[in-house]
DNA sequence: ACTGAAAACCAAGATTT
DNA sequence: AAATCTTGGTTTTCAGT
């Protein structure tokens, strides 16, 4: 018994067959292994195994991804903040409002960006005014209300 | 035997059950309808009728969700934009450079905003120099780069 | 709820690097 | 030798009645 090097768990290696896995799921997260394998000219065990390697090093979750105007969201905006002291209490503050989507602290001429999907322009008036506004590390909100979409891709990567 | 308003297609409605088969496929998009069914207190079949049902009525979509660090993704922006002339031709070129993630046109500081994901710093240069700054009718861009994430939803609404 | 059909799972064995 | 793929048989899930 060799000493086995440590499996590298932090550079995992994805390969072409992967990245076309990735591409199928994408279209039907619930497709069968069956189906998936042949489409990537795999046998069903095979694609299974990959598969369940790929979700096990948290290389991608399957999980739904909802229809935001079939839910009942049709305002949503991407609003930059500045604010003073600790970002990291802030961006915090920002994610526990249920209605933000995707917080991130960023550098640049803001420092965090927030998007905020609402049911409608009062909704999202309420909780620009109700819920980020008071937080009294903010000093200077930008709001960009979202017109059209063009692209979202959902973590996918390049395509 | 009642009229029946011919199915509200544009308003589906969606009950708490319905909610909540969301709230369990976004841990496990792949989840067994057995399984799910005891999750929410429903027969198996039923939750299969429910899940077809909102997949067809395109409520939501069961897709992978990639892991944009296992990836390899480790440089990403969200970058505002000011532009003249046709903004949803900028959009297009924008949603067609592989890199960008999220594609708006929006009211508000910026005319759009684009989450773009890289590499690395010297991979997000490239994007910005060679892809986004020749579009000739951008004439302003404000580049922030993203440090740390928050919170990420991928549509599922409010949670 | 029942049932035939499909899909998922498992354990070795074969193959590739 | 290790990792990945295949095959064949069994169990579980699915979808329609």
């Amino acid at each position: 018994m060799s000493k086995k090097a440590s499996q590298p768990r932090d550079q995992y290696s994805i390969d072409d067959i992967d990245k076309e896995i990735i591409r199928q799921l994408r279209g039907d997260g619930r497709m069968s292994y069956r189906i998936l394998g042949q489409n990537v000219g795999l046998s069903e065990a095979a694609v299974r195994q990959r598969v369940n390697r790929l979700r096990e090093n948290n290389i991608f979750t399957i999980s739904v991804v909802v229809n935001q105007e079939a839910f009942g969201i049709n305002s949503s905006a991407t609003i930059g903040i500045n604010a003073q002291g600790d970002l990291r209490k802030v961006a915090r503050k920002l994610a526990d409002i249920p209605e933000t989507e995707y917080v991130n602290i960023t550098a640049g001429k803001f420092d965090i960006i927030v998007d905020v999907l609402a049911a409608d322009n009062k909704e999202l008036s309420r909780i620009i005014i109700e819920e980020i506004k008071p937080i009294k590390e903010i000093t200077e909100i930008s709001t960009n209300i979202i017109m059209e979409n063009y692209k979202i891709a959902y973590g996918a990567g390049p395509s």
